[in-house]
DNA sequence: ATGAAAGCGCTAACAA
DNA sequence: TTGTTAGCGCTTTCAT
């Protein structure tokens, strides 16, 4: 049976109200009082009930973060910067992983809903529908996907999808794949759009395969497919499907970046640990993490129920908003010449293997290569 | 202002206490009103407080679940089978990480505690005695730690590191080296431990080389001094340490297997998708997370708080277990014959590369290959 | 089968 | 500065 408070009061010789005001406003409380109070509290082993003390302010001083999958290497950075950014403002944050599983993701946002001040949602597969109906019972923050008009921090991987397909193609590739993602993703119709438009500016044939398990089984699982489908450059939804195709063309004795070239998206640890390379596209997972923990805590301003309430004036909304995030083409070693190699820029093979282009190529590759961290963020408050 | 009991009640012209029934014990209210109840709390978007409910029947419906680090693939899969476990038995998992930092760690557990039935702790890296001071707190189940009598999961790493080091010494390697994990690791303790004593036995010199961080960085970083110790066969700490160093060994040109050997610990998903594909010893992950769901939940037998409370017969102290997994060594294509092979079983170099061995080789790598999930597990109840 | 009342552990007006 | 009182949203005796 834990010490409560009234244990701590009795047992100091004060009234409860004194005990709760040395652990919640200190400087309210006699310096004698309060030492007093704190090593009684100290000797019997007191702990202040955050549930107890949530159910009066409206305020657990939790976040919840929801992911679709935690073995996918794209989440942890994202995780880690969330938290380090929430701990800054003293906030905790509680992680659930969903499985992909849109029903199991539904049921963790109502569990979580009182016991956090907001959830932040990333790569949600849920329905609109649900989204919109669970966002009037807690605070929400998407993470790559809009939905109505609720606050989301957003990647601009379209632009990605655009720079991979363009450097396939000033690689001399026409025959291209896009491996695609889980059906509900946003991020994969984002992708395939601007993949297939990409392409189709260019003259260059662009087939879709999948819909594909976002993993390296799956990779594994299409790598025959993609070996006989002619293509010669493969663009694939994440880097996890990626390296297992990588995977799979080894075992089938293809080789990668001669026979076919690769690109992921993503840039997860993975990328550089895989031979050859992997070329990807970087997203800023970590600037997302940071900025949606602000999203959150900014609107949080208005804390639900509480007693703080009475009349607060107009209608306090939360603040719409989307911040979008800027994506960057890596070169590595999995991409290489094409059979349709222009004669008009000749880069020796193996080119591709420093990071450092000396050749800036065509325009939509000339990003700066050291800069890692772009967290450049494009900012538009819808209202 | 999210609906309260209170509202549905009123609008539904029953009392508070008949709106409780009707969710949390339906069979006690006539079925007419139940589905009137239910009618109006459904088009209000009424949901019970979890947390206020919490603060009465002393049961929350969470677990909690914190880790050194979830980027680290060691985890992912031991979260996945916690939360499925979890799961079946109507409860929720949140995760935490707390970036290899102690005190994080207890201000996690601190923040967790009154928001979840009990927490399971995986490789903590706190003190002990700040250990045994939260339990008193909040029913705690460790995983890959003994501390005083508090139910455990554990692995028997040390068995591991044997397979491991024999594995080496009956390839032909002598001089061999052990890269050290984190400092107040206890299954860095047991590794090394194990792997000191084992090299003795078989006239093997083995130094140790740490502590390094348990990342790829960590191994990147230290290929140089591996390189230069001369030693030609490693063991590391856990996969990301091996992979590192075989990323670290290929940037010098060093050439694994032909030169040096490396064994990692955990067989993370990591250990086939890079070249070499990695040596590891195999840890039951998946079962250890199933387990220690088992573990806490069985405890959980006994609420703490609540109303329930009375005088509960003889003082029910929570079930003090050990539950003991087995290791496997799986040798993939990082190990391969060393400096002083004997003459008494010729291999031909590259035999590593199949999974299937003919060759059974020294008792204790004579591990059946395909049973990759080890459950059977042998639990020693200490009381 | 339902209502009345007490209270989980805590905070926040308001007085004193 | 401290005590008094009310009550957050809910469950659970105990009556009725």
């Amino acid at each position: 049976m834990p010490t409560t408070i009234r244990d701590v009061a009795r047992a100091s010789g004060v009234h409860v109200s004194t005990v709760s005001r040395t652990f919640s406003a200190p400087h309210l409380v006699n310096p004698e009082t309060r030492s007093r109070v704190l090593a009684t509290a100290e000797s019997m082993g007191y702990r202040p009930n955050r549930a107890a003390r949530a159910l009066i302010t409206g305020r657990t001083g939790n976040v919840g973060l929801i992911v679709a999958d935690i073995a996918n290497p794209y989440f942890p950075p994202m995780i880690k910067a969330a938290e380090s950014q929430a701990r800054q403002r003293d906030y905790h944050v509680f992680v659930a992983d969903t499985d992909e599983d849109p029903v199991v993701e539904e049921e963790l946002v109502q569990a979580m809903a009182k016991q956090v001040d907001g959830i932040l949602l990333c790569s949600p597969r849920m329905a609109n529908s649900a989204i919109e109906r669970l966002a009037r019972e807690v605070p929400l923050v998407m993470v790559n996907r809009v939905v109505a008009d609720l606050p989301a921090v957003l990647m601009d991987v379209a632009q990605g999808a655009r720079s991979a397909i363009e450097h396939l193609v000033a690689l001399g590739h026409r025959d291209l794949l896009y491996l695609s993602g889980p059906r509900g993703s946003w991020t994969n119709r984002e992708l395939r759009r601007a993949a297939l438009s990409t392409a189709r500016a260019h003259g260059a044939r662009l087939d879709v395969v999948g819909p594909n398990p976002p993993t390296t089984t799956g990779g594994v699982a299409v790598a025959a497919r993609v070996r006989d489908s002619g293509a010669t450059g493969v663009l694939a939804y994440n880097d996890l499907l990626a390296v297992g195709l990588l995977t799979g063309l080894h075992g089938l004795g293809v080789r990668v970046p001669e026979e076919i070239s690769v690109v992921g998206i993503d840039d997860t640890a993975l990328s550089t640990l895989v031979r050859p390379a992997l070329t990807t596209v970087a997203t800023p997972t970590v600037a997302a993490g940071r900025a949606a923990v602000d999203m959150l805590l900014r609107q949080d301003l208005h804390p639900r129920g509480g007693r703080t309430s009475a009349a607060d004036g107009p209608e306090t909304r939360p603040t719409s908003a989307q911040v979008i995030l800027q994506t960057t083409l890596i070169p590595r070693d999995s991409t290489g010449p094409g059979p349709h190699r222009t004669a008009v820029r000749r880069t020796p093979p193996g080119r591709q293997r420093s990071a450092d282009l000396t050749d800036p190529g065509p325009a939509d590759e000339r990003q700066p290569p050291a800069q890692r961290d772009n967290s450049r963020l494009a900012s538009s408050a819808k209202e």
